[in-house]
DNA sequence: GAGCGCCTTCCCCTACAGTGGGAGGTCAAT
DNA sequence: ATTGACCTCCCACTGTAGGGGAAGGCGCTC
């Protein structure tokens, strides 16, 4: 019998966390005890460790679902479900490559500040390089 | 005499951005025309491109009202603006690891459903949540 | 003098990802 | 038997970056 404190705390999150994710459809209805406790397994840690993992690289709960439902149902056979796992992994990439474009630009304006010389910086304008 | 639309959209922005950005201290309270309205100058609508640069940046608006704040003080802000795009990088940095990290899980998930046999497939079981 | 387009303030609403707190139930230990 | 930790559900609230629309004022034109 895990306890939702003690899934909470294995996965680092808390109580609160968790139910919201049942709620919102990231984790499965969980067993109840007979007074009615939530009572996890060991798999519900590790999806738990995915979600915070997918939350750690900014994504969001609905695409996080997404992908768990996917695995979900991934584990049989199934073209349709192949091809949703192939548009997440495209969507992933995209999200890439945006993020890598965005540390670009700021890689940019980060070179040229750090270039620049501090005693030639004008209060009086805004710094040219943002 | 530039009223808020069109200070709005020289900007690229919307008059109601305008008006949230004064109540939140990025802009100075405008000064007003003997009808009441908003009456802006050229300088607004620099800082105004220099807000949008900031967001484009990723930067939050307490940060960007961070940098015009030390401005407005006299003080250059061009080394607290470096070390912000620095910060801003390495944010980016770990976002990215993460994402790539976790397309490598999806990848793996996606393998496991292409190896599959399609004829497999148990119609009471998969896609059941479409 | 009616209409149009802009402006004003005001308040509520959105999505996201939870957190906080209250009322009440349960369980093990003291 | 009572304390303290944990659990249940439920309602409200946080912060971010504004958007929607009402109710009314101003200026110009037809």
């Amino acid at each position: 019998m895990v306890r939702i404190g003690e899934a909470a705390q294995a996965a680092g999150m808390t109580s609160k966390a968790l139910r919201f994710y049942e709620e919102h459809g990231l984790l499965p209805a969980a067993k109840r005890t007979a007074n009615g406790y939530r009572d996890y397994t060991g798999e519900t840690v590790n999806r738990l460790d995915f979600i915070r993992r997918g939350r750690a690289a900014g994504l969001a709960l609905a695409q996080i679902r997404e992908i768990l439902l996917l695995r979900d149902a991934g584990r049989a056979p199934c073209t349709h479900v192949r091809d949703l796992l192939a548009g997440q992994l495209a969507g992933l990439d995209a999200q890439i490559a945006e993020l890598v474009a965005l540390r670009a630009t700021v890689a940019d304006y980060h070179a040229v500040a750090a270039a620049a010389d501090p005693e030639a910086c004008d209060a009086e304008r805004i710094c040219s390089y943002l």
